[in-house]
DNA sequence: ACTATCTTGTTCGATATCGCACGATATGGA
DNA sequence: TCCATATCGTGCGATATCGAACAAGATAGT
């Protein structure tokens, strides 16, 4: 390491793992959805499943941190398969709120049964608790970024 | 949860925290570099300096895990910046090396030189212990999935 | 040496992602 | 009320990413 003298490259290393997951994952992930269908897609899904449906696609971006445009355009992706629908905003004319349709939730719990083998099989090497403990820092790294964004 | 008895939603909020932490970071990392350069150009940088060059296309896309062709894109912008050069294989026709030039060890430790102060910040709230423990579990799952992809 | 098969990098086409700029609506102050 | 400004979603263009197919070179079996 050129740097010996401080500890940057133990985070840029953090970060490097974290890219490097996110693509394994992601591929794991999409090779239990059907062709054409992205994390992206999923993620929507199961965040309108735990969360309750009803957010804007704004709160969406924010919640996955990717640009309104992008969100626009995974959630048409989505309505147009039916797995999601638009309903007007009560409040708000220029906004509104994204609802899962049965079909939508039957899709995300398909692809959570078809991952459920490779989680059990991870869960042998990886301990619940494990995981939970490393969610706790990553859920505070994240937490801490997404306010360093805004300031 | 909806499903409550069982701990699939714990490993997914994990993938979930990691892909976002993935968004946020990089988009901190591109705020440090130049306009038209992004993660993967840093990344492949960084990791010709540490782990020193020579190595062909096809290995760093192996320790990136993208798509060849990906790797062939980001290296052919590398190139046209000046910031790698490629060197014919010497014992495989079909292949060639990756050295670094002298702009891109530059470009890279000025990128470095920008985030130090950023990092400075966040070690402040995350302890190198805490993130080199972090970076051991990471290091762990990278390597189990990558062996669970080749299977 | 010959050939079948594998490996490496690239080209190509399809799609995802993103920044910019816009129209529509909301909000707050004069 | 009226206007300036802010916010929400989207259209558009540029580029990144990816899978499929390919050409050139390597490898192994005969």
């Amino acid at each position: 390491m050129p740097e010996p003298d401080d500890k940057t490259a133990l985070y840029f290393s953090f970060f490097n793992e974290i890219g490097i997951i996110g693509q394994l994952s992601g591929r794991m992930l999409e090779s239990a959805l059907p062709a054409g269908f992205l994390v992206s897609h999923f993620a929507v899904l199961n965040h309108l499943v735990r969360r309750g449906d009803g957010s804007t696609p704004l709160a969406l971006a924010r919640a996955f941190q990717v640009p309104k445009t992008t969100m626009t355009h995974t959630l048409s992706g989505l309505e147009e398969a039916k797995l999601i629908r638009f309903a007007p905003h009560p409040d708000d004319g220029r906004s509104k709120c994204v609802m899962l349709t049965d079909k939508g939730r039957r899709f995300r719990d398909v692809a959570i049964e078809r991952l459920k083998p490779e989680l059990a099989l991870m869960a042998e090497r990886f301990s619940p608790d494990t995981i939970a403990s490393a969610v706790e820092l990553l859920a505070r790294m994240r937490e801490y970024l997404d306010q360093r964004r805004d300031e």
